[in-house]
DNA sequence: ATTAATGCAAACGGTTTGCACTACT
DNA sequence: AGTAGTGCAAACCGTTTGCATTAAT
């Protein structure tokens, strides 16, 4: 969703276009992927120090009832911002090196099959958390167990 | 794990058993579920208003430690603590009435399968967090849709 | 006697709020 | 002119930390 849509979305609701909304738009548009609200505040102070973090936040929650971004809790517990989350998805979370992937729909599908047909549950794919160990650290992992058993 | 079991552990490492610790584990005995970390220093404090959240708070992160306990980030971002996990599971939470289930390992199967196959993640069961629309709630919304159509 | 564990109080980090002021419409 | 949005500062909540004191070993 561009800045012009967002602008005339807001209208249409009474709401105002502002300069610090802009800015927000303008630092979600760079970011693609997850980010947490603390470091949306940061980038946004860092174009324009004025900025506050209410701000930042009020403004986030206006775009989250425009379907701009999309807000879910990370591991750590922080809010983790979406942006235009064109189709849904959910996390690939790393416990050791704490990076994250997007879950795809068809990656997901056997779950949401499996929880239809079980219990009538249904499963929002952008609110699908999983956390695991990513082949890399397994593979780190598996090192330095070895070279443990080495050691002995 | 029983108290017993809980003291020679610590004892094992050096650790010690303490009067606040064994209230903490008399509350977590009678808890099962989830539990988020302030309620559990509620709940100590209600047995023992001397209590403090720095106590429970470092208790819990020994029991963690020794498996009695494990923590993962609930939907809101708390804490969650979740007392003798015999097997690991997920959660599945409703984001309408905000009830929340266990995700068992055969129903979470596909899902690990497919991740390990596809990306070779190892994925963590006590770390799946699936939250969706429940049954009750989907039956509740379709009525309310419904008799929004029928007053136009 | 040693030192782990506690209580207290204060700090933390991310997020939210109240209020007077600013600026979009 | 009207009122949505802002900055500021202070509050919030759950959690963590430093430090002197207590108590388990």
């Amino acid at each position: 969703m561009d800045r012009a849509t967002v602008r005339d979305r807001l209208h249409a609701r009474g709401l105002r276009w502002t300069l610090q909304r802009g800015a927000l738009l303008d630092v979600l548009e760079q970011t693609n992927g997850h980010v947490t609200g603390a470091e949306l505040v940061e980038r946004c102070r860092a174009v324009d120090p004025t900025t506050t973090p209410s701000t930042v936040y009020r403004t986030l929650d206006v775009l989250e009832e425009l379907g701009v971004v999309r807000h879910h809790h990370g591991a750590d517990g922080r809010e983790e911002f979406h942006v235009r989350p064109a189709t849904a998805h959910g996390h690939l979370h790393c416990g050791v090196c704490g990076q994250s992937w997007e879950l795809g729909p068809a990656e997901l599908e056997p779950l949401v099959t499996t929880l239809r047909a079980a219990r009538g549950f249904d499963v929002d794919l952008s609110h699908v958390t999983v956390a695991g160990t990513c082949p890399d650290c397994q593979a780190r992992l598996d090192a330095a167990r070895l070279e443990a058993a080495e050691a002995n």
